[in-house]
Parts: structure tokens; C-alpha cells; sequence
DNA sequence: GTCTATAACGTGTATATGCACCTATTTGAT
DNA sequence: ATCAAATAGGTGCATATACACGTTATAGAC
């Protein structure tokens, strides 16, 4: 009863329905730790040295906003900081301690995700899979808006 | 004392930030006649011929709750309309008229964007990219949770 | 030193995404 | 025919994502 996935001329599309199932994948082993992907990859990004809200939307490629909302719940929890830069209109960030702590701890359980993720679809391809978003990213890049 | 944040060997953070670039770079068409990249994708898996919810997340690969609310705006906008089936349970989906329309007009728009993506990129990589990715998600699902 | 253009952020709005939980209906065993 | 199990779907909740618009503060011209 089960109908097969169409094959998709969008590329586009292709991206998300990926995404979307290698986010489940991820998030099976993070919930242990109750973060979301995307969340251990702010944590991953982030450290005890003070970063503006826009360098860190710059090294992730996030949109600003995105990055905003994002971190509330890191804040919340206690993980980051986020204090006034000698430019005041600077949101400066870092890791608290509990931060460091709980990013050690992602990291493991991250590692285990990604080694089984590895095992999963083979090694080797995935390596050439990460080479190949990695490229397409780059190839993407001058056909983008500038993002000021 | 500090690991400096250099960016993770993980294939989810790169695939979610290859997919904002790219949902971005369809938008860019797309806007042209008020649609994002996942109504559109909705609008191309939809016809005159009803189908139930269920089956077209399976032809997605998507949530059946994210279909849910994602169909809120092609309903309103009046390009799809629910009716109850043999199987009263079943809410089945169908284009009007209108939404035939539509989906020819954003079929076009659709097309020059994946066109002009594959400039950017190289006609040859963008099939390669697209065959690593149904590559990938083939290898995946084992891996994943049975999506009842 | 003032004034304005620019830069760094935040908020409002609309959708995208999926899990937990709930309701209504149908199926299947007795 | 009856009732429990399974099925189709919705809702609450918490993010994720980005654009438009507004606010505050720094920098550069004069």
C-alpha cells in the first residue's frame, strides 16, 4: 500500500525531504541530551571566548534572526551568555561553564549519531556525500543575495 | 583550555546549511507568485484526482502533521479542497481550478529557477548532487524509525 | 563637534517541522 | 452484533527559517 517516493526534478526538494530525514535521524540520539540539531550545532560553534551574534551567523550561514531565536533556549538553560561588546550595539556570546559542560556531553552523543549514521549509509560514501554539499555550497555561493 | 570552534564533521548541520542556501535561491522565483519551495512541491504532488492525506506524506516522505498545516494556505488561497471519502476518516485532496492554474504558472517559474541553478552549478554536478542525494536516503531508511 | 549613513540587533509575521497526545471511524475477532 | 485494536486525522507545543521593518549606536563627512 505503500506508494514509492517519486523521483524528483527539484533539487530543491530533494534537499529538504533529506534533511528532514537525517534531522529525525540525528535528533534520536540528542534527545538524550534534549537538544535539536541545530541546537548542538550552535553549542558546537559557540565557546568561553565572546563572539558577536553576527560572526556566528556568518560562520554557520544563518540568517541573523534565525540565530536570534535560536539561542533563547540555550540562554534559558543556562548554557550562554550573552553580554554587551565595547560596541554597544553588540550582543557578545559564550559559554557558561554548565555551556561547556553540556557541549562535552552533546559531543559524545553527536559522535555516536554520526559514527552510526556512517555505519548505516557506508563510510566512504558519506565522505564523498560531505564533499559533495560542501562543493555544491560553494558552487551555489555567487548565485546567492548578498546577505548584508 | 578552550577547544577553538572549527566547524564539525556533520553531515546534518551541512545538509540543513546547504538546504537554507538553496530553499532561499528557489524562493527568489518563486515569490513571483507567492509561494514557497514546499507549497510549490505540495502544488506539483496534487491534481483533480482526490488522494488522502496519509498517502501524499508517503509520496513526500513528509510528516502527516506537517502536511497538515501546510495545506492551510493552498486551501485558503482556494487551489486545493478536502471532501470526506467512502472512509469517513479520510480527508482527500484534490485541485480546483484555480489551483491548476496556479500549479501550471508555478511550474513555470519552478522550471527557470531549476534551470538557472543548474547554470550556476554545472548542468553535469546538479545530476550528481541529485543522485547522491536519492542515494543517500535510500541507504538511510533502514536506519530510521518506522514512520507510523 | 554635528549630522547622517551605516551597522548590529530585535520583533512581527508566516510558514516548516515533528513529537506527544487526542478524537473519530473502521476492522476484526469472538 | 459487540468491543477492542488499528487507522486517518487533528491539535498543542517547541523550535527552525527568513523577510520586512523598526531601534539604537558607531563612524565618517564636513
Amino acid at each position: 500500500m505503500t506508494t514509492p517516493p517519486l523521483p524528483l526534478p527539484c533539487t530543491g526538494a530533494r534537499l529538504r525531504r533529506l534533511t528532514r530525514r537525517v534531522t529525525v535521524f540525528y535528533e534520536q540520539y540528542l534527545r538524550s541530551v534534549g537538544l535539536r540539531l541545530t541546537q548542538y550545532s550552535l553549542l558546537a560553534h559557540l565557546d568561553t571566548t565572546p563572539q558577536s551574534l553576527l560572526a556566528l551567523a556568518e560562520r554557520l550561514e544563518m540568517d541573523r534572526t534565525t540565530l536570534t531565536r535560536g539561542l533563547k533556549p540555550l540562554v534559558a538553560a543556562g548554557w550562554v551568555v550573552q553580554h554587551p561588546g565595547r560596541d554597544a550595539r553588540q550582543r557578545l556570546l559564550s559559554l557558561t561553564p554548565d555551556g561547556v559542560a553540556q557541549r562535552a556531553r552533546a559531543r559524545a552523543v553527536w559522535a555516536q549519531a554520526q559514527l552510526d549514521l556512517e555505519a548505516a549509509m557506508d563510510r566512504s560514501f558519506v565522505a564523498q556525500l560531505n564533499h559533495t554539499l560542501d562543493e555544491a555550497l560553494q558552487r551555489l555561493k555567487p548565485a546567492l543575495p548578498e546577505d548584508n
